[in-house]
DNA sequence: ATAAACAAGTTTATATTATAAACCAAATTT
DNA sequence: AAATTTGGTTTATAATATAAACTTGTTTAT
């Protein structure tokens, strides 16, 4: 009757990085940061997490002398995002 | 641009309860507890929490000689579930 | 009548998670 | 060259979820 919710995704920051990212061919941290407002420290972590299940890359590299990590999600975590808003909907579809 | 999600409802099984309790009258802890799946004292523990946010009322009975608690969504519950499911949609809606 | 098993929960302990605070290295500005 | 800013990471703490253990009383079997 209430299927599992994908605990990776099961997270305010964390849903909110990917359903970003779902929109968009790659976004930087800082662009995350901006728009999540979520704390660097914070967002480093559920990045990671993310990284960690497979459901996005996290590219370090450089833009000029500066350092940039550019995000991307992968395929599994498009899937997993389209599975847990399959799952969500029996919550909330009274 | 993502709007925050209360935390009394983002719990699966908070959430699960809630959303069984829309669309009913009432229902006692059994009767929950087999629909969710959950163990008694999670459910407990999470009953508790939805009726200090004022989301349920919680009312202990007995049917014959057996204990029973009843349990029912209250109007400010029903008005976070509903603020809970448009604000989630910010996020799931690509 | 009493011991064993069951019902309906609650309490407590533990594992996991989320979050922020503190920190680091390098670049830029004053 | 000292101070500030950028772009993060690591670590510590607070909050949460969950299960295990316990309680109280009932029913069933011996």
């Amino acid at each position: 009757m209430f299927p599992k919710l994908d605990p990776i995704l099961h997270s305010e920051l964390r849903l909110a990085v990917i359903s970003l990212l779902a929109g968009v061919e790659s976004a930087d941290f800082t662009y995350i940061k901006q728009q999540t407002g979520a704390t660097a420290g914070n967002l480093s972590v559920q990045l990671d997490k993310l990284s960690s299940a497979g459901y996005i890359t996290v590219e370090k590299g450089f833009k000029g002398k500066m350092p940039r990590t550019t995000c991307s999600i992968t395929p599994a975590g498009l899937e997993a995002f389209r599975k847990y808003i399959d799952a969500l909907k029996e919550y909330i579809s009274t």
